[in-house]
RNA sequence: CGGGGCGUAGCGCAGCCUGGUAGCGCGCCUGCUUUGGGAGCAGGAUGUCGGAGGUUCGAAUCCUCUCGCCCCGACCA
């Protein structure tokens, strides 16, 4: 390709809303442009990445024995309403109307277009296992799009559904896809963790999910030092601490606190060490109030608390709620005397000297004893792990954190879906059974942006070689004929060898197009110069680590085939 | 959904408080010079000041409403 021609318009200064690496450099590299909150328009150079990492994912899935399907974007309310997720799934999920009035959904996710797909034409035994894919744009009307592809409204995602005799044989695929996904990452060039997770709303009972290690995920997760646990915070599983204080210390006692409701306030005015207090959340369980107590510098694990209530639906109480139920300004709540059930963390039950709000606007109370105070709670298991808790899998091992970036999931469902949806085959003795499903999905445009985050400098992006948009970046630096002309030799033998080569042909000085390949981030660099005709030498220069050396011209192309080979090998 | 902030040229921003008819840098166009890390000089083009209404002789500036966008939190395959 010469740059020329090529639409990659660069920018010097990033957009103000840009906050993050990717979508700095996605951006004022010229690979994405937005066209509305979280909807991004991809350029030629951000549609060259996705389709290598989509090339990728398909060599990978067709091999672990996948078919490649495509399924509408569009689907009948009918279907969502069969499996309850019209109702279920909520704002998230974007409903239009067509001509006719009648209510579509669009695709966030397929599990009811697949199924239903399936259970028309697979009756049999014999035709199973299946597990399709596709590649696709999905649309999540999230709350909060940001950081660019990172979190996109629309987005491309391949998303796979595999259908099985039996829950062993549904097992056996997940452990397939598991592998098959470590090989996609990998050949991605992504340093990256599987680790245990929560389900969420696409439901099931079991899940990995693949978290590309990077200081900007969104995602936290936990890993044991000593053995292979690691979890997502939100499923990661605590050892119970402490035992319960078998008797209060002294008399609860009112203190003054005024105006300082936000716990670190607190903690400052009374010179009290932050675990002595006790955190009250008011939160909203399906529409009944409950409270959590926590330890003052201890977070909510939600999951556990939604999955303790059996509840659907949890948040935080709105201020007016907590004021109601306190009859304090929120900030000042504490368990003692609430209408409300109350659960409590095992460290918040061993304290017998505890410190937390008196229910009275601009009071605390001091003396706070779980068993005396309030005798009602029931003690469990509530809060988010962090670095240091010890590991709940092995004997000695301690939690190290890490954030993440979700670029890959895999789910065992069972037969969420396909029970209600009567997804059904007839086994060897004729007998009617439903089938047992997986699901597996991968976020092909947060997967660019992810190797970003883990792959950039100050100057731009250092694409790892398999997913860049081309391998090498040919300069002319100059205008004089043989350098053109030696440019034009090498852009053309190298694309004889297979090499895909931005051949910078544009009529700009020689530290414009510099900037333009580092930026792009293009991996291998080969200069022509003026000086370097005259040894008979280009420089060929690696994006990554910044090496330069010298080759003579004849050696070139052979030099960059080795280079890229050993790049793509690598992976 | 709670809190905060921003919409002025393609991008980054000033101007707004204290109303007087829009400016700077980068980019873009033309010419000359320059040519190994985002060149210099000269000339030039580009704005419904997010939108609607109001106050006023006069609104980018003040008031009201509205739309869009960003950040933090909550939430989220």
């Amino acid at each position: 390709m010469r740059h020329s021609k090529l639409l990659a318009p660069t920018l010097r200064e990033a957009p103000a809303e840009a906050q993050v690496a990717s979508h700095v450099f996605l951006t004022r590299a010229g690979f994405i442009r937005k066209l509305a909150a979280g909807i991004y328009s991809l350029l030629p150079l951000g549609l060259r990445v996705v389709h290598k990492i989509e090339r990728i994912v398909r060599e990978e899935l067709d091999r672990a024995g996948a078919q490649e399907v495509l399924l509408p974007m569009l689907h009948p309310a009918e279907l969502w309403q069969e499996s309850e997720r019209w109702q279920k799934y909520g704002p998230e999920l974007l409903r239009v109307k067509d001509r006719k009035g009648a209510d579509f959904a669009v695709s966030p996710t397929a599990e009811e277009a697949i199924v239903d797909l399936v259970r028309r034409d697979v009756k049999s035994f014999r035709q199973l296992p299946l597990n399709l894919y596709q590649i696709q744009d999905k649309f999540r009307d999230e709350m909060r799009p940001r950081a660019g592809l990172m979190r996109g409204r629309e987005f491309i995602m391949k998303d796979a559904y595999s259908f099985h005799t039996d829950e062993a044989d549904a097992h056996r695929e997940y452990q397939n896809m598991y592998d098959a996904y470590a090989r996609i990452f990998k050949r991605c060039g992504l340093e990256f963790r599987a680790v245990e997770a929560d389900t969420g709303a696409i439901g099931g009972n079991k899940s990995h999910e693949f978290q590309v290690l990077a200081d900007s995920g969104e995602d936290a997760i936990v890993a044991c030092d000593q053995c292979d646990y690691a979890a997502n915070v939100e499923k990661a599983e605590l050892l119970p601490e402490g035992q319960p204080a078998a008797t209060a210390a002294r008399a609860l006692e009112e203190i003054h606190t005024p105006g300082v409701g936000v716990i670190e306030d607190v903690v400052r005015l009374l010179g009290e060490p932050i675990e002595r207090f006790v955190k009250t959340l008011i939160l909203v369980a399906d529409g009944k109030l409950v409270a959590a107590l926590l330890r003052g510098d201890r977070d909510l694990n939600v999951v556990k608390l939604k999955a303790a209530l059996g509840a659907t639906e949890l948040e935080l109480a709105g201020d007016a709620a907590v004021s109601a139920a306190t009859k304090a300004k929120v900030g000042f709540a504490g368990p003692q005397g609430l209408a409300m059930p109350v659960y409590a963390d095992p460290e918040v039950a061993a304290l017998s000297d505890g410190i937390t709000g008196a229910n009275k606007t601009d009071h605390h109370v001091r003396g706070f004893h779980l068993g005396r105070d309030c005798a009602s709670a029931k003690v469990l298991d509530l809060r988010t792990a962090a670095a240091g808790d010890r590991c709940a899998r092995c004997a000695g091992g301690h939690y190290r954190a890490f954030r993440g970036i979700e670029v890959g999931h895999v789910f065992f469902l069972g037969t969420k879906y396909s029970a209600p949806m009567k997804c059904t085959f007839l086994d060897a003795g004729g007998k009617e059974q439903v089938m047992p499903m997986g699901c597996y999905g991968i976020g092909i445009t947060r997967i660019a942006a992810a190797a970003i985050e883990q792959n950039h400098d100050a100057d731009g992006i250092i694409w790892p070689l398999p997913i860049a948009p081309f391998h090498v970046a040919i300069v002319a630096a100059g205008k004089e004929a043989e350098v053109l002309a030696t440019a034009e030799e090498l852009y053309r033998a190298l694309g004889a060898a297979g090499i895909e080569v931005l051949f910078d042909d544009r009529d700009e000085r020689p530290g414009v197009k510099f900037k333009d390949a580092d930026l792009i981030g293009i991996p291998l660099r080969v200069t022509v110069g003026k000086k370097g005709m005259a040894e008979g030498i280009v420089e060929l220069k690696q994006r990554r680590g910044g090496v330069v050396v010298k080759v003579p011209i004849a050696e070139a192309v052979a030099r960059v085939r080795a280079l890229c080979d050993e790049g793509l090998a690598r992976a």
